[in-house]
DNA sequence: TCTGGGGTCCTAGGACCC
DNA sequence: TCTGGGGTCCTAGGACCC
């Protein structure tokens, strides 16, 4: 049997643990920029506000409810999903994290009489000594767990714990929509209802053969999983990234080279500390550049360069030479930009980079440079030593209104409680 | 005024090899 | 009249996930 444990409106509770006048509130947390909404307590669900929705167009809806808005505190939510992480690895033999706020869990050495107990335990103590409410999904297969963990988020009579077996699977499958089944997604989703498959049940009991042919071996696994033949494993070593990426929507619109050369420094930069913090290299990066596509009465342009290195690296000042270049090959005089990012890709473990016999870089030492840029900026904060292009005013800055403190990552920011008046 | 960020996997088709 | 067979690797784009 596999399970899921899954955090409950995991950043709204984040900002819950250490501001409990919020129990019971609606609450929003918005993404970068305070552009869309991100998550929703169970209040924000009720009054009807819908995941991805643009702040601006629900304003008067904050104003009506008073829901509590939150910029992304990034920082908190990392370190509260380590925590929650860490007790679920202490408890459980095989863990697989699977994201921010999702882990499966490999329960096929307990007796089936005996997993719900433990998964109630295992309940009580994320809540006791992180404040996270989760919900657990168990099942044959990861794909029946994640219906059981739908399940129990929705049944208030489960108490956070569902589990489908031999006896209720149909029963649950039937009133299951094909659209909720994990790895079925809107384009899917319309295919099958198109051939009156409309429940997981039906999709069960579809022939798998017919839907790889239409779809793809993906299609063909998720019949078999909800049949309980395992065709996803539990994964439980971390691998490493292939492909990693940071990107921005600015702030405010920028016009000029230098403030987009800074962004652009700025993203290369995250992207090799990324590169180091996984004993990688890459041998590609890209870069894109785009104005605003909702701004109709701004003329529109966008573009990307890819750059081959010709030898993988994780240089901060190597990639800033080459990324710094690209853009000045790709940037336009006169438009207003909103948007940047770098992706690098072709990523090689270090200790397999191909050297290059015309290569005049002394790596030894750039290497031992950037552990000690990376163990200064660990200790004093980030960007504490930078490369001067990534600049110091950010005129392309994150709009982050209303940001939480980091309660756990930075001691300035530790909660003060007032023991005499109780309050914090 | 105003619309996020970071990933994975699969497939088809092209280029190339013998 | 008539033009093989069997592979690999790479890339772009699509679909999906949180």
């Amino acid at each position: 049997m596999f399970g899921i444990v899954d955090c409950n409106n995991f950043y709204a509770s984040c900002e819950r643990v250490f501001n409990p006048k919020l129990n019971n509130k609606p609450i929003v947390v918005l993404s970068n920029n305070d552009g869309c909404v991100i998550a929703r307590s169970n209040e924000a669900k009720e009054i009807g506000i819908k995941m991805g929705e643009p702040a601006f167009k629900i304003s008067f809806l904050i104003e009506k409810y008073d829901i509590k808005i939150f910029s992304t505190n990034f920082a908190l939510y990392g370190d509260m999903s380590k925590r929650v992480m860490n007790i679920i690895a202490d408890s459980m033999s095989k863990i697989e994290v699977y994201s921010i706020d999702e882990a499966f869990i490999d329960l096929s050495h307990i007796d089936i009489e005996n997993i719900k107990d433990k998964m109630k335990y295992l309940r009580i103590r994320i809540l006791q000594e992180t404040g996270i409410p989760v919900s657990i999904g168990i099942g044959k297969t990861k794909t029946l767990a994640k219906i059981s963990n739908h399940i129990s988020k929705k049944e208030l009579i489960c108490k956070g714990i569902f589990m489908i077996n031999n006896n209720n699977i149909d029963r649950v499958l039937k009133k299951i929509d094909v659209g909720k089944v994990w790895g079925v997604g809107l384009r899917t989703e319309a295919f099958l209802k198109y051939y009156s498959i409309k429940t997981a049940f039906d999709l069960k009991e579809s022939n798998h053969r017919w839907m790889k042919k239409n779809n793809s071996i993906n299609g063909e696994r998720i019949i078999k999983e909800l049949r309980g033949i395992i065709c996803y494993p539990l994964d439980s070593y971390s691998k490493d990234k292939k492909s990693i990426c940071t990107s921005r929507t600015f702030g405010d619109m920028v016009t000029s080279l230098d403030d987009l050369n800074s962004s652009i420094a700025m993203y290369t930069a995250r992207c090799a500390e990324k590169l180091r913090l996984q004993n990688s290299s890459a041998m590609l990066a890209h870069i894109f550049i785009s104005t605003n596509p909702f701004r109709n009465d701004l003329s529109q342009y966008r573009n990307s360069r890819t750059i081959n290195f010709p030898v993988a690296t994780n240089d901060t000042s190597e990639m800033l030479s080459y990324i710094s270049k690209a853009l000045k090959y790709i940037y336009k005089d006169g438009y207003y930009y909103k948007r940047a990012g770098v992706v690098v890709s072709g990523i090689i473990p270090s200790s397999q980079v191909q050297c290059n016999i015309f290569d005049s870089l002394d790596r030894l030492k750039s290497h031992h440079i950037m552990k000690t840029v990376d163990c200064i900026n660990n200790k004093m904060g980030r960007d504490f030593v930078r490369y001067a292009s990534q600049g110091y005013f950010r005129k392309w800055r994150l709009k982050q209104e209303s940001l939480s403190p980091s309660y756990t990552t930075n001691w300035n920011h530790l909660l003060k409680i007032n023991i005499n008046s109780r309050e914090i």
